[in-house]
This record gives structure tokens, C-alpha cells and sequence, in this order.
DNA sequence: CCCTTCTGTTGCGTAAAACGCTATATTTGC
DNA sequence: GCAAATATAGCGTTTTACGCAACAGAAGGG
């Protein structure tokens, strides 16, 4: 069925009388007499009585008459929804990161964001840094914060945002446990020490990395999922953590902690914005990495 | 716009997969791929993010998927209710007619109507009889109650449904102006009786006649538009007037008047109904036809 | 890193359909 | 009874749609 038949019909109804609304229609009076029959046929009912003298609607046409006119006009209100949306880039864009990236640099970032385009909804998701990659390769979210990756798969774009030393943190109380010289840490004096750590993610292979160059496997007290709740297992003493600079500065349990100067020091730690590189194509995608971009060219 | 392609539409947007939706589509790739195309040259914008490899709605698409399903079922739910009207008779018929025509015969026959086709809404438009023949050669009502015409229009049908004398009816009080001997009338007698007559009509057709074979002019009282009418000025000792005798039966003041056994008598009246010839074409008002049929063979 | 597989799109020849002109049948009005 | 009006069927032409095959780009595996 098509909305060209509608008109017709519709024109038909109004007019009853072919001649004219063929004319209306812009077609021939035989055309508009097809798409009568073809409306008819469809339905399998006569929609007009009609001879060579009169046209009249059947109680089946009056019905189908207002199911046209409505059809007609919803059809041209989607038309001019869409054409709004159109002004201005509209969709959603779904984001995954820490707690602490939404607590601290992303602020600022979707902030710019919202304001230049006012269409675009912003999700933010938090939780654990380590899956974010594979979120965001797997299509569940658009983009997200993570720590670059040493290989990043090719589909992948990625753009730095911060830097942040990787450190170890100690309750500020004293413990038997801690190491008495970690300026010049020793596989003997850290082998004990029970450590908090990433179950998973980058911080955790460049611990387990740092350790096996110290000569030792940490001894693991508790293993968690996300940066925040190492500082705070930290805090009540349990053990030593390692976090990113960043996660302390944006923590209230700073204060319960203090950072041990260890040499050797972890690698730094580069926290950027990882997109599929095909959803760049995406225009709202596209958007906001080009806000990115003026942030940190 | 096509419905054929709305429900490409909706399919691709369900599998977001150009191969099984054009399977399910029963069209080729190329076909759908084309489909897709058309729509959103129409709309004027895109309803697919797509490449090579993946296929995933944009947010127009997804404002465009909900309408689409909508308009389908729309569709469906409109082909259902043509459907369910077409399993029986269903429209308007509207009865021009007398009142006394609404009290007497007619009602039997529109009750019958009604208990056979549920379907069918009979409206009563009740007047002066004297207009029934051109309200329907107008459209006006779809039939009508009316006396035979001596010459009936050829785009007529017309079927009687009863005879009725027509009769003079006087006063029961005496009044002078009374002609003594109706039952053998002369134009002296009727001279200077006060008559009260149709304005228009077969009734009035026929009392011109009579009173012109008699050799006078009718001396008029009043002209009423309605057989009713007359009754009642006859019973209110007016004049004598003339109505068909089914009027009489049918009217609460029969016992306010007294029928005149006036020689030469008028003609009968035959009643009955009359319908565009062309307008039998029409199923309802020919299912109400046929059912007169059956009772005046 | 190359090769295979998968998948949406396009070119092109064929098939279908839609369109308008004309003729026709029928009705209406004078 | 004749002329004007009018919906519709026939028919040739034009437009459109369809599917096959080829293509291009991307993902996955060895």
C-alpha cells in the first residue's frame, strides 16, 4: 500500500467526483480510478459506490477515510520530528569509566560536551577500569576511560587525557608488616607485606611485573575490583595498595593514607579515551572525540 | 512511501542484518539495501549507521522504527475492522416519511428490518409527504413514504405498501356551512364550504381535481403542510378537510371528526415506498428492499 | 601478515507495473 | 431524443523494481 493511494482515496472522499480529483492529484482520471481498485482490492471491500453518473462513500470508505487522513498526517509529523532532530546531532553516547575519572577530569570534559551539543545524552557508567576495553570492543558502551594499553588492538582509537604515577600506598599507622626501606626496596623486605591489589587491569600487571623483577610473588591479602575500594581496604590498615596518583587525589580517604616513597618506581600510568574506530563515523561519536581533541590535541 | 517498505524497515532494524532480514523479507539483499535507501531519500535523513561489517540504528531510526510498527499495525487493525463490517449489512438508511406513515405500517416492517440486520441504523426523517418524492430524487434521504405518482420519475422504483381511501372529513358539531347532501354533491353545494387542504401534494392534486369536475372552485380556508395537521383543524370545527383514511385511523382526534360519505368519491391514495432506481445498487438499501418485497410481493 | 569468509552495495539486463491516451458504456439534462 | 458528462477498460509506452553477479571493505584465523 502505498501513501499515494491514500491521497488519492482521501482526495476522492473529499471531492466525489473523479474528474476533479484527478486534477488535485496531479494524475489522470483513469490513474485515480486504478488506485481506487487497487485501495479496494486490498481491503477487499469497495470503499465508493459509484456509476458513470455518481460517487458516493460506503460506510467502509467513510472508516478508511479517517484512517487515511490520520495515516497522512502522522506520516508528515514523523517526516518533521525527524527533520528536528536533524538540526542539532541528537542520540545517545554511552561512556564507561572509574568513579574517579567521573569525580575528576571527565567533569569538566562532558560539561563542554553538554553545552555545545545540548541533543547529545550523555550515560556515563562506572566500575572497574580493567573492562573497559572489552566493553567497548564488544559494542556495550561507545566509548570509555582506560589506562592505554602497551599493544591497543588496532580498532581501536585511542587519546591520552592525564598522566598519573602508579603508587603504593600504606595506612598511616605503623605495621610490623611494612617494609623499613622501600627507597630501596628488596624481594625480602616485600615479601610479606600483604598486599591490596586489582583483580585485574593494567595497575595489576605492572605490579605483578614490578614484583618479579624485585625476585618475589607478592603476597596478595585481598584482590578487588576498582581502584576506589583499595584505598579505602588501605585505610583500615589491611595491607599496602597500589592505585594511580589520580584515584588518591580524588579520594576522601586520602587522609587515611600516605604514599610510600618506593624505588624502584611503578611505570606511569596513561589514562586516555578508547573508541572503536569505526564508530567515528558515528556523527554524535565524532562530535564529542573532537571535543577531545581541542582538550588535548 | 510503501508499506512494503516500512516492513523492510522494521525487519532490518530487528535483526540489524541485511541477509536475514531480506530472508525474512522474501527479497533479495540488493533489494532491501535499495529499500532502505528510498526511505531515507524520503525522509531526508539516515536510518542505519552501516559498512561492510555492521549494521546498527541511528536515533532517527529508532524514532522511525516505532513508527513504522505503529502505522503497520494501524494497518492490520484498520483491514480488521473493514473485515468485521463486512460479515454483515452495516450503514445508514434514512426514511423520509409521514407521521402517521412512522405510527402505522412502517413500524412493523423497520422492526423486521432491524431483528435481520443488526447492522444497518435506520433514521426516520418524519414531514409533509408532499416533499417525499423530490427529498429523494435529491439524495436528501435514501427512501421515502409517499403516494404514487400518477407519472413516476423513471429513476424511481416504487413499491406500494397499502391503499387508503381518501376522505372528506367534517366536525362532529353541525355547522351551516355543511353540505346537506354529500352523498349526491353538486358544485352549489360545496360552493361556499370552507375547505382545508393540503398545500401541496397528491392529496391536493386529487381534491383540485374533484372539486374542477364539480364545477366550482374550492372555497379555502387554510392550506396545511401535513395530513396531521388537518385533523386537528377539522376537529376544532374549522372546515372539512380532506385526508387518506390510514391518517384518520392512526390520529387521536378521530373521534373529534366524522368521515363524510361524499359521492363522487376521491380517488385511493396508494401508498408507498420509493427509492432511487440506482441507489438498489447499494447493498443496505437493497437488503431493506428485498425485505419490503417479502411483504408486498 | 596474508588469506578466507562475510556482508552491504552497485551495475546492469530483464520483468513488472504504472501511466496516460483513447474509446466505451451509461447517465443526465435540455 | 440528443448532446454533454463521466467512470472505466484496452493498449502501447515509459518508468520503476527486481535479482543476479561483481565489488569493496572488514573481521577472524593461521
Amino acid at each position: 500500500m502505498d501513501f499515494r493511494l491514500l491521497r488519492h482515496m482521501v482526495t476522492l472522499a473529499d471531492t466525489l467526483h473523479f474528474g476533479r480529483a484527478s486534477e488535485l492529484c496531479h494524475v489522470s482520471p483513469s490513474t485515480l480510478s486504478r488506485s481506487i481498485q487497487q485501495i479496494e482490492a486490498a481491503l477487499g471491500t469497495p470503499l465508493f459506490e459509484r456509476d458513470n453518473r455518481h460517487v458516493r462513500l460506503t460506510p467502509q470508505g467513510v472508516s478508511f477515510q479517517h484512517y487515511a487522513k490520520e495515516t497522512l498526517e502522522q506520516w508528515d509529523a514523523q517526516k518533521r520530528t525527524l527533520a528536528a532532530t536533524m538540526e542539532q546531532l541528537t542520540g545517545d553516547i554511552s561512556i564507561y569509566c572509574s568513579v574517579t575519572a567521573s569525580y575528576s577530569f571527565l567533569y569538566e570534559l562532558l560539561s563542554d560536551v553538554r553545552i555545545r551539543h545540548p541533543g547529545i545524552e550523555l550515560k556515563l557508567h562506572t566500575g572497574d577500569p580493567a573492562d573497559a576495553m572489552s566493553r567497548v570492543l564488544d559494542g556495550i558502551d561507545d566509548m570509555a576511560i582506560t589506562p592505554r594499553p602497551r599493544i591497543p588492538p588496532n580498532a581501536l582509537a585511542f587519546k591520552s587525557l592525564t598522566h598519573s604515577p602508579l603508587l603504593f600506598i600504606a595506612p598511616t599507622q605503623t605495621h610490623d608488616w611494612l617494609p623499613n626501606r622501600p627507597e630501596s626496596s628488596t624481594g625480602a623486605q616485600w615479601e610479606h607485606v600483604p598486599m591490596i591489589l586489582s583483580e585485574a587491569g593494567l595497575s595489576r600487571e605492572y605490579t605483578n611485573t614490578w614484583f618479579k623483577a624485585m625476585g618475589v610473588a607478592p603476597h596478595i591479602y585481598a584482590q578487588v575490583s576498582g581502584h576506589e575500594a583499595i584505598v579505602s581496604m588501605v585505610g583500615l590498615g589491611f595491607g599496602i595498595g597500589v592505585v594511580p596518583k589520580i584515584v588518591l587525589d580524588n579520594s576522601p580517604l586520602a587522609d587515611r593514607v600516605r604514599i610510600l616513597n618506593v624505588k624502584p618506581e611503578l611505570p606511569h600510568y596513561d589514562v586516555g579515551l578508547c573508541v572503536l574506530t569505526r564508530r567515528l563515523n558515528n556523527p554524535i561519536v565524532d562530535a564529542l572525540w573532537a571535543t577531545v581533541e581541542e582538550y588535548h590535541p
